[in-house]
Formats: structure tokens, sequence, C-alpha cells
DNA sequence: CCGAATCCGGGACGATACTG
DNA sequence: CAGTATCGTCCCGGATTCGG
């Protein structure tokens, strides 16, 4: 495989009407990044650059754009404090802590079927601290 | 939405040697149009076709590339049956069908937070048969 | 520190035609 | 029916620079 595009959410064919809330789901959460995103956010709420770093190969740029997007989604929160120098924190909505079932049977998935990963979500979310 | 990339699998950074199991199942599910192939296929087998025009706005070539990226991580089986006309049928293996858990849960986390969705998950499976 | 804006190359993706 | 081949476009996304 090459790369991959962005798999983002955008606005996917929103043309059709989006019967089907697996297809929303997606649409939301299916971005290239967001899933790591919210597994990092599921453990505590975080700063940009912080956020950054836990992401090998994101790019700032990228990162923004999956910000803007899960906020716009009402998935993230976004807390911009007026300080010098500047801090902005982001977290995730009750929306999106609900995502935390999604999360979990991924990171099951992963477990059960893919080899050198860590023994379980608790594990997971404890590295992640 | 633009489009959105592909979000697919991808070997995506595959540099680092994927400690995280959620790391690990976005790489492999991740892909632009496979949560719908596999939601397609946890109902019933079927041909080429046939999930082609269940998925509105994806070509011929992006399913042949997601089928053959889901093939090779051992998420779907492709029998191919040698009559004329060429008959091909793509159903899940039992790591694919393993993968229900996740797409029940992005189901019920759409059909909760977003807007004009079907009911629920059977519902959802029956009016994909 | 946390971004926004700009430039630009490469590859993802659509369209079309062809094959067994 | 189920693909493969080829071509061209678009836009994703990396690098860099600038601003508050």
């Amino acid at each position: 495989m090459a790369k991959m595009g962005t798999a983002g959410s955008r606005k996917a064919r929103h043309q059709d009407p989006e019967h089907c809330p697996v297809e929303a789901a997606l649409n939301k959460i299916g971005g290239k990044w967001k899933g790591l995103i919210i597994l990092r956010l599921l453990v505590r709420t975080r700063r940009f650059n912080e956020l950054l770093r836990s992401l090998p190969g994101c790019t700032q740029r990228m990162l923004t754009n999956q910000l803007r997007e899960l906020e716009a989604d009402g998935i993230v929160h976004r807390e911009v404090y007026p300080e010098v120098p500047p801090r902005v924190e982001y977290s995730l909505t009750e929306t999106g802590r609900e995502l935390m079932p999604v999360i979990r049977a991924m990171c099951e998935w992963g477990q059960k079927h893919v080899q050198h990963v860590e023994p379980d979500f608790e594990t997971v979310l404890e590295n992640a601290a």
C-alpha cells in the first residue's frame, strides 16, 4: 500500500442522507489520526504539543486539521487559556468519551489478532498516560 | 465533504513496531471503505458487483484495492469459482467476523449521536441483507 | 507555545477502455 | 462477471515561514 489519503471525516458523500449509523460514525472518526487522538484523550486532557509528540509521524498541520474536525463534530473540546505563553488544552466531550467502547473493541481485536502488542486495554491506557 | 484520502490500511508508519493494538487495528480496518465492506460481509457472503452496488460512491478500482488489502490482512476470504461467466464470492474469515463488536460499537455510537439514523444494529444488518 | 498561511510535489482516486 | 491497464487530475500532506 502506498499512503492512504486521509480517510478523514470530511463531508464524505454527504449527498446521500447517511442512513447508516456505521457510516455516520466512520465519517466522524475515520480520519487518519482520529482514533489515536481519541485514545490519547481518553486517558487525560492534553496540550497541543504534548499530543503531537505522542503521535510519531503526525505533523503539526495534520494534527491541527484533525482536531478541528473532531471539534466541529462535537467530539473534542478545545480550551484556550489567555496566558503568556499561550496554552491550549484538548479534551473529549461527553460524546467523545462515549467512543470508548469503540476504541476498546478495536484494542481487544488488535490484541488478539496482531502480533507484538500490549496485553490489554488498561495497560494501553496506562502506557499512554 | 471532499474526499478523504484513503485512511486505508497501508503500511502506515511501519517503521515503528506498532506496539499499540489500537493502532494495529486501525492500520488494518482504517481504510476508506473497509468498515462498510466488513458490515456488508457480516450479513452474508457477497459477489463483487453486488458489493460494489451496495457501496454508492465506491469505484470498482477502489473496491478491488480495499478487498485485496483486507484479504492480505486475513480479514476477508476470496473464493473464485471456475465457471463461465466467472463468479467470485467474498466472505469474512473468523478473524474478520470477530470485528463485529467493533462495528456494533460504532453503530451504537452513531445511532445515539447522529441524526436520522437507523434504530439499531440488527435493523442495520437486516436492511443490508 | 500554539498555531495559520503558503508553496509545491507525489500519489490517491476517478474515468475509460480492454480482457478472460 | 470480475477484474486489469492506462491516463490525468486533484488534493493530501510535508516543509517552511510568519503571527499572537
